[in-house]
DNA sequence: GCGACTTTGTTCCTGCGTTCACAAGCGGCT
DNA sequence: AGCCGCTTGTGAACGCAGGAACAAAGTCGC
């Protein structure tokens, strides 16, 4: 449904502020919920992530306890965003003491699926493709790879990171057998849309994109787009403005009294 | 200065659709701006990056004139934020017909600031900085790789995409001889900020982060975070969501008439 | 040369997200 | 037991971004 650059973006999302979004819903206003079910905010569903990663960091160094106003300087986020973000998942501060960071975790990975079960294949193993199939920071967080694929015959069979290279032709079987829900594709950019209806066809929902194309999807299907080069050019434009370069600001106000033809 | 995450990252996107920005600006209100200067919103920025690629993409088929309509559908916007995103860039289109696809390229090119120069440092040749390292995309896209680093001795002096591995002891000094611009940081996360503080120390002034860490950085400044299992996390949350699980669906409205204790 | 059609550029409006500010609540100290 | 200080959680205001709708402008056909 959703597909963001900027990790981030975010996006917003960035992933974030966020890239487009690209499959319109209905034109229907507001999209009908159940009563009783409060909706998180996109936007702060990126930051849960981040606060979940500086939480598990601390737990790791021993910190039981810790205030919205430390932990949002850890993330650099304002605290009441922070506070607000939190309240989302429910209320299991303490006022004048702060949150505990063990239960704010349990609970933020409630709150973000973490708690059920996901397998991840990666599509196409070139240069990035192999580097995540040996990623170990997958696994460790939560995220198995359990399917390798790609298109050439002489990488088919081979073991990379402890996992054998299917044929993309296999894709549709392996994922659905392996119930496989997450997606990578590391493909060439032509190869890319026709991997993704692969993967929609074997039953993966969710898609992670580093081609830099924009996918077609049907709309039950999520897709975040990870484009290293787009991830430069922002950088790139923040750069030339911040040196003051009349060329990226652009400045096209009409001076008043300029002559008439 | 922001920190994006999601493409953004997103949104965000995104990204985003975005991430957190960590660097608190002055309290002061709007930012002074010299007249006749129109800033660009950031999330315009990221999605000017996307249509470049679009663009550029459609350029190789022979498109030479494409309308906004045509054009927003293939990048997965609406046609009216696509015009108002090219507006800002000024106004290079025909009534009646559409865009000069080069024209247009041509134009988003000089406002991203991309008809200057740039050089890349990646600092960690594991897995992830081989694969960046040996990555075709970003020579092609105008972003050479300039420098390579590594803490490991052993990695020091061989070549990797045919640049040659230099100890990070030396990033401070190469990158200030060789004009780095962009610093990309693969490095296990506890040494990420000691990397980046050399980065910054060699005058980089923007960073890409693939490490799951938080950077602190000065206020001048641009840091984008890639996270890849921030990335997964939401694709998870969205996933658990649409699946109608009651975890994320936090049914936390209190039933009126509920017996007091 | 003129009219009709197409498409841009912009204005207005609506909704979301962020931020400020404060009341409510909890622990610790006396 | 009562008070004080600290922190959470939330209500309200603000600002920005997105979407619809329209006027201006240019082209194509006749």
């Amino acid at each position: 449904m959703q597909q963001h650059g900027r990790y981030g973006g975010d996006a917003a999302r960035p992933v974030g502020a966020d890239l487009p979004s690209q499959q319109a819903g209905p034109p229907a206003g507001p999209p009908p919920r159940p009563p009783g079910v409060r909706t998180i905010p996109e936007a702060a569903v990126g930051r849960l992530a981040l606060y979940l990663q500086v939480l598990t960091s601390l737990i790791d160094q021993g910190v039981s306890t810790i205030a919205s106003e430390e932990l949002a300087r850890i993330a650099g986020v304002n605290s009441a965003k922070l506070r607000k973000d939190l309240s989302y998942v429910g209320s299991y501060g303490t006022r004048g003491v702060g949150y505990d960071t063990a239960r704010l975790v349990e609970h933020i990975e409630r709150v973000l699926g973490l708690t059920q079960h996901h397998s991840v294949a990666v599509v196409g193993i070139g240069n990035l493709g192999h580097a995540l199939a040996n990623y170990g920071g997958f696994p460790s967080r939560g995220f198995p790879v359990a399917a390798l694929f790609d298109v050439d015959e002489d990488l088919v069979g081979i073991s990379v990171g402890g996992q054998a290279v299917d044929h993309i032709d296999r894709i549709p079987k392996v994922c659905a057998q392996r119930g496989v829900t997450i997606g990578v594709i590391c493909t060439p950019p032509v190869a890319a849309q026709m991997v993704c209806d692969l993967l929609v066809v074997g039953g993966v929902r969710c898609i992670l994109n580093f081609a830099p194309v924009v996918l077609q999807v049907p709309a039950d299907v999520e897709v975040r787009k990870v484009d290293l080069a787009v991830e430069m050019q922002i950088l790139s434009f923040h750069d030339a403005r911040r040196r003051g370069h009349d060329e990226v600001l652009n400045v096209v106000e009409p001076v008043d009294g300029i002559a008439v033809i």
